[in-house]
DNA sequence: TATAATTTTTAGATTAGTCTAAAAATATTT
DNA sequence: AAATATTTTTAGACTAATCTAAAAATTATA
């Protein structure tokens, strides 16, 4: 068996080393899991007994071929679980991520299976992260940061990199949604805030937050 | 805040006290939560402290107001789910049980008045147990056990007392389901098994086991 | 390459939930 | 009502997950 703690850990392990692409260390797991270090060190040490990482003193984890199944199903149950909250309950996407993070935790052989079945095999979730099949493979998305966009470059809003309610709504103040058609009218090198052509009517001008931290899919 | 654990045992009170009607022990507790004795004498002086249950050492316990509030959201979120999981996902009665066991300890204040109104405010679960409303009111159901019919009585099966899978699984495989129609045809004081006619179409004995545990709308 | 700064681990506690074994209280039987 | 049986509680211990404070290892700097 493993708990929601481990699950969790796991999770964290797999999205800081996706981010960073290497050994994922004792410190960046704890700033993930609001924990202290040596919490961290504890658990690292159980989820290595476990055969979910490979540990080495002092020099960060790995995720083993069992941890990282097992984060990735969770990843695939999240995200479904925020297909549903979204599109039957009608949460809206900065709503559903709280939610999604309890659901993931159910233990069922095929529930997400149906859940996939039930919501017409979505391949992606609400905030526009692609949702692992059940092999725990998907495609990375094709699409960069509006921040790294040249100007005059066309796009559509994909998704963020950033999960925070607070952030979630800002986008939904300014407008800056999913599917939203962007064009790139001015960078200011100044404070990288970038002035940006929304849907063909309106200008608007992002702050460097927002413009690293939203996916655009050129073209 | 109050832990799973904390819910469950609520709810195993709140399942008694509903059955035999009194103040509850200690004994009946542990078995109905596979722990022992001293467990439950601990949980409970922890949810005397935080006002959940009233207890007098060595004299059983009742839900406070509070506590009773808890167990019936739990009761409410519980069968909403299986409705959910039977109505929308395809589960089978007897499958619905075990991930609604889960699904309950989900905590939001409004997830399950969304999945109320997306179910189409359902009144009754896959069971025929009846689903709480928002303050933890319902219902009593209008029906009787199988058993306790008299020679001739017709009336629309509703409902089962005991959950076990087995039972269920049992009541699928002999035909006598939700809504089926039944009428009875012959007592057996022997045994306590009973003659039925099955939707009009075919009789069926069934033991005492499957008529105690088996609940019919009168009509 | 020593020294300083940072990161990580160890040591020792704490809380929730559980257990077994024994003691205490209550209930039943003779 | 005394003896016996049953139920409940206490005492003491264990595991998972966490913490603070201090020690050890690694990395950066002068």
């Amino acid at each position: 068996m493993i708990s929601q703690t481990e699950e969790n850990y796991l999770k964290a392990i797999y999205k800081i080393n996706e981010r960073e692409g290497k050994s994922v260390n004792t410190n960046a797991i704890s700033a993930a899991m609001n924990t202290t270090a040596a919490s961290v060190t504890d658990m690292i040490k159980r989820l290595a007994d476990k055969d979910f990482i490979n540990y080495e003193k002092y020099r960060g984890v790995t995720l083993t071929t069992e941890g990282e199944r097992v984060a990735t199903a969770l990843v695939r149950k999240h995200r479904m679980w925020e297909v549903f909250l979204c599109d039957k309950l009608g949460y809206s996407w900065d709503e559903c991520h709280d939610l999604a993070e309890q659901l993931e935790h159910i233990q069922s052989a095929d529930l997400v299976d149906r859940l996939d079945s039930f919501l017409g095999k979505p391949k992606f979730d609400p905030h526009g992260d692609p949702i692992p099949d059940r092999e725990g493979n998907y495609a990375k998305r094709q699409q960069m940061l509006l921040g790294e966009m040249a100007l005059g470059d066309k796009g559509v809003m994909v998704g963020v990199q950033e999960h925070s309610t607070a952030f979630l709504q800002h986008l939904d103040r300014i407008g800056l949604v999913l599917a939203a058609k962007v064009v790139v009218l001015e960078i200011f090198e100044f404070d990288k805030s970038v002035k940006i052509k929304l849907n063909d009517t309106m200008e608007l001008l992002v702050s460097s937050k927002v413009s690293e931290n939203v996916f655009i899919k050129i073209g």
